[in-house]
DNA sequence: TGTACATCAGTGAACGCGCGTTCACTGATGTAC
DNA sequence: TGTACATCAGTGAACGCGCGTTCACTGATGTAC
């Protein structure tokens, strides 16, 4: 009763849930978000299936908890590489890195929202914590680029609470985000088979030009 | 015998195809791709379901025509577009425009690949015909811009078959696709929800950097 | 240390559901002579 | 123009399937005295 914070039935709890979990990514890696089925996550787990709800109330519930955790890994991904001291250009090599070692798990986030599917407020949060590693990175001052309209428009209606970037450098930061995200999300859906080139090699010039504008 | 080259027959068939692929539409703006439902069609269309089996050979069919008619109307779009002079700008525009017509139909073609979906071929000419579109807006001489390593990389894996446009060309083209994507994408999934600002200025300000970068 | 009890992981059967697809059929529409 | 036949749209019943979820239960593991 002293030391012991976590009893052996809490620890077990976890284990299983961390199994759970496991078996519905690699579910997902094999037939995407619609095929993940608590039927199937029990099957491999060798168990019947109303055991699983010892765990997880809902097939919703698993699933918001695994967008959840793929939020975090992301941030902790851009997180770790900002203390280590990556400029923007090492942040889009984390983010890439993170979206090609686990396609599915990229789509999960930001691919096709899931139909019936609504994500909860904490991804906003974390979406937010994405951010705020971005911003500093944006910071640094604009060379040549003078100020235009839409550096403007965002610097009057700046995200409430933050630390009040100023509108060039948020809008570097969306810049990123869209930039790095539209070549990723064609990337990893196939659309540059056809194409014979090296999308390794888009990603790093539309890296260049993020840098030197 | 002479001039009827549709009998009433054919052009019943003709008919109730498009009323089948016009409820697919409308189930597909609801659920989704993955939503859609040969039962569901016959009960809008007041049908049984086995009746469908007339007019295609399954599921699969029938999701591989509304790709193609999607994947049509956009190149249709683009190139009355270009017809109509636009020019870059005016082209985004105009993509722009289809993608927000119908966020699914976007997403049926650039979205999260359907599972065990395969796309038949024919979809890959469509997509080479929308470059064949966009290239020559493309073609404007690089003002300042320095050949980059990139470009070369283009030029020596230029498409087959195509008019042969310069690794610039083909670069610029390529941007503009990755670059308007990446806004569409993230604005049709709702990623700017949370953030306060208009995508539409956002989509506004690539647009102006891409045409004068 | 031993016994009585509470907790809780997991089972087995069942629910209602919707799906894609097949099959033998009816009955209307078109065609040939 | 009228009759005999072929075509083919649509029906009704059924198949096997997998899903999420509920319920009353068994039996092992932990807790209190």
């Amino acid at each position: 009763m002293a030391e012991a914070e976590t009893s052996p039935r809490e620890r077990y709890r976890r284990q299983v849930r961390a199994e759970i979990k496991q078996h519905a990514w690699e579910q997902i890696a094999v037939a995407g978000a619609s095929g993940l089925s608590l039927k199937a996550i029990a099957r491999q787990l060798g168990m019947t299936s109303p055991a699983l709800y010892r765990y997880y109330t809902s097939r919703d519930e698993l699933l918001t908890e695994l967008i959840q955790d793929a939020y975090r890994s992301l941030a902790d991904t851009m997180a770790a590489a900002a203390e280590d001291g990556a400029d923007l250009a090492g942040l889009g090599h984390a983010m890439r890195r993170w979206a090609l070692a686990d396609p599915h798990r990229y789509h999960l986030l930001y691919g096709t929202p899931v139909p019936g599917y609504q994500a909860p407020k904490d991804t906003t949060a974390i979406a937010s914590q994405i951010m705020g590693t971005l911003l500093p990175a944006c910071d640094q001052p604009a060379r040549h680029a003078p100020k235009t309209e839409f550096d403007d428009h965002l610097e009057h209606r700046l995200l409430a609470g933050q630390q009040h970037p100023t509108g060039a450098t948020f809008h570097r930061a969306l810049t990123f985000w869209t930039r790095l995200h539209g070549v990723l999300s064609l990337e990893l859906a196939g659309h540059f088979t056809g194409m014979d080139f090296d999308p390794d090699r888009l990603f790093e010039a539309e890296l260049e030009r993020l840098l030197a504008p």
